[in-house]
DNA sequence: AGTAATCCCGACAGATTAAGTCGGAATTCG
DNA sequence: CGAATTCCGACTTAATCTGTCGGGATTACT
């Protein structure tokens, strides 16, 4: 069970993008020197963080990536659903889930077993609803210094609402 | 995102055993059948299972497998981490995630991104701590009566509350 | 206008992994 | 003995992920 490193490279460029919020874009051959990643390699990444609606590019020269808001606006989960596509553990356990398969509900385990990717998914889904990237854009040692803060004091995501409807929350 | 469908055939093949505790053994073919899924898959996955101590095995005419205890002694945490490996949604969020990689933490945002992968391990480790394979045993129709008490129940995982799973895309 | 920087985009290659198959050896029951 | 079954390694095939390449489009600056 994992996510791919797609998840994990485009996370780091988010962050960096997070950490020049406000300073215009910047380009995508920066970022890549700075994180040490392929730079053709998150040209493909950041095309699906553009599609998304999280950043906006800038053509031409001095042109490149900015976020499309402010780093507290930004649901890591949108993030990873950009990059990994839907948060489904299991093929089955996506929207449609619940009734589509009821007819193949023979005596197999098949759909007894849904209910487990469910509680997966929605597990995942509530954690990362509960995060935005402002909560990675700090330095390493800043986090450090919070992070006993920043666990306990967030124990169950209290799923914050009321904000600025997210375009790719669907 | 996702698990492979080494866990989903794995639980599958779980439940059915679990449905059959204390009948004796089990064999595959039955099994498969009963399933339908291919036998020497299932021949491949169940050794996982029984080098985890989830199951044991007799061999010779009328052999097969059996669990090792009760359903109810039996947490899914232990059944997926046979199957699929370490709940690690990333490569460096194991165990020794949290100090194996400071040397490497310069500016990059490698390790802050890391913050967010142990977020998601914690997340679904709580949810299948939470669950043991009786709660996955009963018929789809006996689930679907108790399912409220069979949530309610177990207060572990931080799970938002008995709605029914949110249809809207994790 | 020209040039350099940059995004944009499709196509491709290589590596890795997952999914599934096969054949046969070892073990046990009747 | 012979049938049923676990056990186990090797193999194949298909898919996906990771990364590369080449060039076109767009813009800022001089």
């Amino acid at each position: 069970m994992s996510f791919s490193t797609k998840g994990e490279y485009g996370v780091r460029l988010m962050v960096q993008l997070g950490r020049r919020f406000g300073q215009g874009p910047s380009s995508l051959a920066e970022i890549a020197i700075e994180e040490d990643l392929p730079r053709p390699y998150l040209e493909q990444l950041v095309m699906s963080l553009r599609d998304a609606g999280l950043v906006i590019s800038t053509r031409g020269s001095h042109g490149g990536y900015e976020l499309a808001r402010a780093p507290e606006e930004i649901p890591m989960i949108a993030v990873l659903r950009a990059l990994e596509g839907p948060i489904a553990p299991m093929i089955c356990a996506t929207d449609d889930s619940e009734l589509a398969h009821e007819p193949t509900c023979d005596r197999t385990a098949r759909c007894t077993v849904n209910f487990l990717w469910i509680r997966i998914r929605d597990a995942i889904s509530s954690t990362l609803d509960g995060m935005s990237l402002a909560d990675l854009v700090p330095e390493r040692v800043d986090l450090a210094a919070t992070r006993p803060i920043a666990i306990e004091a967030r124990p169950a995501p209290p799923v914050r609402s009321a904000r600025t409807p997210d375009p790719a929350l669907a």
